[in-house]
Parts: C-alpha cells; structure tokens; sequence
RNA sequence: GGGGAGAUACUCAAGCGGCCAACGAGGGCAGACUGUAAAUCUGCUGACUACGUCUUCGCAGGUUCGAAUCCUGCUCUCCCCA
C-alpha cells in the first residue's frame, strides 16, 4: 500500500523556512503547502516576507497570496481547505511539502480542529461592543454561567477566548466545550516534522536585518496604501501597525522600525514556544546544508 | 577656582529612618493558547543548599535598637558663575 508524506517545516519567522522548502520541493519534485496566516493576502507582501515571484516560479505553491484582506478565511476555513488540496495533489506526489510559522494553522492540517458551526457575525461584532462599554468582567460572568466547565479551565483574562467561547455559546445554544474532543478526521497522510532554529541571538540578529531590508523594499510605502484598511482583522500584523501608528503621527519613524523589530522578535519567541511543544520535531540548526535534511527525509520514507 | 544638582538592580526611574530585595515603566526570560493566532493572555526577572538564608541602593567610615534613606570624607557625572 502507497503512504503519503507530508514534511511540515515549522520554527521561527526569519530563518530560512521558505528557501529550505524550496530546494526540498525540487529534490522530491513536488509542491508547497504554506501554513502562514497572514502570507495567505495578496495584499501583503513585503511585511510577510512572502515567497519573492522568482521563489514562487521555483516551485508550485499554494496558500500564499490566494485570499484578499477583505475576505474573511480562519483557521476552520484553511483546514478544510488545505486538506482538500492535499488529497488532490497526493494523486501526483507521494510526498508534499508544508511551510509555515502559524502553529495553529500546522496543526489544524496535521492533527485537525474541532468542528464547529458557522456563525452570525453580528453575534461577535454585539460581544466586542460589550466589551468595550461593560468591561471584560461582565463577559466572564456570562460564560460562567453558559459554559462553567470552559470557564473553570480556560485562560480567564484573555478577552479574545472569552468572546469566542460566548459567541459560540450564544450562537449555537450548547456550550463552547461541548464541540471540543470530537473524533478527527483521519489524514491521509504521514507526517514528518522538521523545525528550524538557531541560537536566539542569531534568530534576534536575522529578524533585525530582515526588517531593515524590508524598509528597503518599500515597506512604507506598502503600509500607506493599506492605511484605509487598518482597521481589519488582517492588519492587526506586526510591520504594518506599527508603521499605522508612524502614520497617525503616534511615533517617529525610527521608532517604528524599533518596534517592528521588537514584535517581531516576540512574534518569534512566541513561536518558539508553541513548536517546543511538540516533542515529535526534529529539530536541525538553520545552516544545516539542505542536502543534510534531504537525506534525513529519504532515510525516513524508504 | 566658586556655587548648585545628582549617583538606586540590564536600562530608565520611585523611595528620603523600620511596613525595602527595594513602587513603576522599559527590556529580557518562561509559559498558555481549537476559527482574531504575526492575534490575545499569564507568570518571573539580586543570589542561593530556596515558605528560609545571604549579599545589594557610587566608595569608605560614622550616628542609631534599626539606614537606600541622617552625618563626614572621597570618587565620578551634570548645570551655573568665573
């Protein structure tokens, strides 16, 4: 019987994901998935960091820059979505290849979410105003009573867990954690997970760089002209809402080049974090030569 | 040369006799996280053989039951007048 293999290559923003995906998608001859939440808008380029027109023309990627900012697509959405496309594209390789910073996102395709239903929109838009005018106290109060056994074991402080939980609630009738622990979907294929790293200095020093590189290329200027924008979901990143608030008049320039650097590097440790978890990681030093990891891959699957 | 202000933990900065290992902010570290996830939230941040002990508030002395806080001298920094 055929396995499939998925090499998933997670570890921190700045380290060399996208060119090491690359050359693996050209040893094995096969295609990228990307896991990058805010890759996925064609409308952010520089301030993601997305695959240059040359990186994507060197192999076939999917998941990058397909949605608009306008559009709203979550994590549920790109699990269903990705999962498809691995189905369809395992009908030519034997072996794709995923990319992508956004452990959630990794997770939704390698291990699944939970199901849960669709909901009015205006239901979270009425829980936001709420928040705002009565405080996060009142919230808590009502999932308390909604949904006590989420509320006994959640992150109690987090405003955007609480709402979710009570959206969800308040939108299906049963409690938030009455959806949680479902039987998953079965993947269609095996995974096998490579991380990057390098000492935190160094991740520190690149993240630095990459940011002074990105001013280069136009970063302002591409922050100027979703300015209209702001205010969307999408553009809540680090390197735009900075550059939002040099904009408002909120700091200097340099100071909002100082801050993307610093988000990004918490952005980082973030990641880190999320990814150490995982204890199934195989981990290689950022200047592991590709060819190294090629043959940790073949030595796997054959 | 004269006068004034100040030196506090990685940084900035409170404290002005006991409640001080020392407010707060920044930075850093660690962690959580199932549809907002590049988001959001939490904890720690003098040392240690840790619910206790030890060494800290420029340096050296002194006063006091007790000092980061008061006194003396010294060193350095800043400002003003020469």
């Amino acid at each position: 019987m055929k396995i499939n293999y998925l090499i998933s290559i997670v570890g921190p923003t700045a380290i060399g994901k996208t060119a090491l995906s690359i050359k693996l998608a050209k040893a094995f001859d096969t295609e990228i998935l990307s896991a990058d939440s805010r890759q996925f808008y064609k409308e952010m380029s520089i301030g993601t960091a997305a695959p240059s027109k040359k990186e994507l023309a060197a192999a076939p990627h999917h998941f990058i820059h397909h949605k608009s900012i306008l559009e709203d697509f979550s994590v549920g959405d790109f699990e269903k979505d990705a999962l498809a496309k691995t189905e369809e594209l395992f009908k030519k390789h034997k072996l794709l290849i995923l990319v992508g910073g956004s452990g959630l996102y990794v997770k939704s395709l390698l291990e699944g979410l939970d199901d849960f239903p669709e909901l009015d929109p205006e239901i979270r838009i009425k829980l936001n105003e709420q928040f705002v005018k009565d405080g996060l106290e009142s919230l808590k109060r009502q999932l308390q009573s909604l949904d006590p056994v989420y509320y006994e074991k959640m992150d109690i402080d987090n405003p955007h867990r609480v709402i979710r939980a009570l959206e969800i609630c308040m939108g299906t009738g049963k409690s938030f954690s009455s959806f949680l622990d479902q039987p998953k979907t079965k993947r269609p294929f095996k995974n096998i997970p490579i991380g990057l790293t390098a000492p935190r200095e160094e991740i520190y020093e690149r993240i630095n760089r990459r940011v002074d590189i990105m001013m280069d290329e136009g970063l302002l200027e591409e922050a100027e002209s979703l300015y209209s924008k702001r205010k969307l979901n999408a553009l809540n990143t680090v390197g735009y809402k900075e550059l939002f608030a040099f904009l408002e008049g909120r700091m200097n320039l340099e100071e909002a080049v100082e801050e993307i650097k610093k988000n990004t590097r918490r952005f980082a440790k973030r990641q880190l974090t999320w990814f150490r978890k995982d204890k199934n990681i195989h981990w290689f030093d950022y200047k592991t030569p590709a060819q190294e990891i090629i043959d940790f891959i073949n030595a796997k699957i054959s």
